[in-house]
RNA sequence: GCGGGCGUAGCACAAUGGUAGUGCCUCAGUCUUCCAAACUGAUUACGCGAGUUCGAUUCUCGUCGCCCGCUCCA
């Protein structure tokens, strides 16, 4: 059932113009996906949304927008030039590939004592001892060589996280912008990396885009401001239409955190995959003062700060939402997708699709649509649609019959139909129907705008 | 990258060693006065390459891509 909830919202997406798969007409990649026509609005929603949260409404957080590749120094400072290496082996017998340092702590923590070696561990696949391939590095991060010649120095990342960006930035940010902790940097872009398993549609890319923001706080008040930043994140989906029952809080058990971490809690969705019901949407990570430190011991720029109050120095400490784009997408998507059952004129019960998503959310806010193609009402639809794209993305209809018109902008969540019929010339008057109510009210032409202000606030 | 499965219009499905059909969708027209009406017409596909063959969408091989698995974490 959830299954077919995700194609259902797959195949939509694709017939729609939201998502289609990368490179297409080449036969496509696993790993990326391009935006339409309504996926880039809903997306740049998503994103604004995010922005209006966390950095406009706020007098303590700034923005940012640094650069994807940056120099292979950065990495080795961050950690993440030996953190994203993961050491893989395949058992020769069965083909099943492990990451060898797994397997060497699944031995000790069995037999109470380290392994000599891969020799002594057993394929818990296949039973065969010891039949494993030499270990082979996998790195996580994407390589580019800039300059004329490809050669190692030249050599580059592309960012794994928009996060190292905001470091290396800090000192610029905070002194221009006259901030001092508590305070925040947030920033929205792509990052990439190299997914052994990319899949799930957008839920994991290789090439992918993350709404990050670090906000930097005085050691020992960092629990407190974590616990703060959690249960604000937490909100904003739910603000935004994603119900309680499908959200949960998960706290990373401390041996797996990342290398940066103290405490790391994601916020996950009801995605009902195959073999996984939970999904990340987003992670929010106590990162200590790992950053700050590590980039001024290998920088040699002190990035520690000047406690006036107490006359003396520390280095901040960094709590971090990190969200992506396309998996908070792909839930509100998920969320919103509904199938009605609806009379039609043939006597006969229809399916209605219908996308309730928030009309802050929402790729088209309003429809326009003359009740009828020949008789000149079109002139007065596409000058009512003019006027309010100033405003907002408005969609022309007027192909076919109007109960189909309806159902075409129910299946990609427009919250308004505003219809044109053969009283408008006399009462100057239209008909605007909303989507999730079916209530239908007539507006005088000159208040429409008004209407739709008053409705979108926020949008 | 490795193992298994799968590739026919945008989607869902056919058929065939000789010219590939249907429904939905899309578009145009007739008609249609508020919830996927009807009719007429139109666009669109054998993933790619090689081989076997007089002839391949069909058989063989290769390749590319997709799906599932291999813990990746926004």
């Amino acid at each position: 059932m959830a299954a077919d909830r995700i194609d259902a919202v797959v195949s939509l997406a694709k017939r729609r113009g939201f998502v289609f798969p990368s490179g297409e007409i080449y036969g496509g990649t696993r790993s990326a996906w391009d935006y339409g026509p309504l996926g880039v609005e809903l997306k740049d929603n998503i994103k604004r949304q995010w922005w209006n949260a966390m950095v406009r409404s706020r007098e303590d957080i700034v923005g940012l927008d640094s650069s994807v590749i940056l120099p292979r120094a950065v990495w080795v400072a961050s950690g993440h030039v030996a953190a994203f290496t993961d050491p893989l082996v395949e058992c020769m017998s069965c083909h099943k590939r492990y990451r060898a340092d797994h397997l060497l702590e699944e031995f000790q923590e069995k037999k109470g004592r380290p392994a000599s070696g891969l020799g002594e561990v057993v394929c818990v696949n296949c039973g065969t001892r010891g039949a494993f391939t030499e270990p082979k590095e996998f790195n996580g991060l994407l390589k580019t060589f800039l300059g004329p010649v490809e050669d190692e120095s030249g050599l580059h990342y592309l960012r794994p996280e928009t996060a190292q960006g905001i470091f290396v930035n800090y000192n610029n940010v905070a002194g221009s912008a006259r901030k001092k902790p508590p305070f925040g940097i947030g920033q929205i872009g792509k990052s990439f990396r190299n997914e052994i398993t990319p899949g799930n549609f957008i839920f994991r890319t290789r090439e992918f885009e993350q709404m990050e923001m670090e906000f930097f706080v005085k050691p020992g008040t960092d629990e407190e401001w974590h616990q703060y930043w959690i249960d604000t994140r937490t909100e904003w989906y739910a603000d935004l239409g994603i119900n309680r029952d499908n959200l949960r809080q998960f706290d990373h058990p401390k041996e797996k955190l990342s290398h940066y971490s103290k405490r790391t809690v994601d916020i996950e969705y009801r995605f009902e995959f195959q073999g996984s019901v939970w999904g990340e949407l987003e992670g929010i990570a106590n990162r200590t003062d790992f950053d700050l430190k590590t980039h001024s011991e290998h920088s040699g720029t002190d990035l520690s700060y000047f406690d006036q109050e107490l006359g003396e120095r520390w280095t901040p400490y960094v709590i971090e939402p990190a969200a992506g784009v396309g998996r908070p997408m792909m839930a509100f998507l998920l969320e919103a997708y509904s199938e009605d059952e609806a009379p039609n004129t043939k006597g006969g019960i229809d399916k209605r699709v219908v996308l309730r998503l928030d009309p802050r959310l929402a790729p088209v806010k309003a429809a326009v649509l003359p009740l009828s193609r020949n008789a000149d009402l079109s002139p007065t639809a596409r000058d009512l649609a003019a006027a309010l794209r100033k405003s907002w993305n408005v969609e022309f209809d007027d192909a076919g019959q109007i109960g189909r018109r309806y159902r075409r902008q129910d299946e990609i969540g427009t919250p308004f139909c505003i219809t044109i019929d053969f009283e408008t010339g006399a009462d100057q008057a239209v008909t605007i129907r909303e989507r999730d109510t079916m209530t239908q009210e007539r507006v005088a032409l000159d208040q429409v705008q008004s209407y739709l202000d008053a409705r979108l606030i926020g949008a």
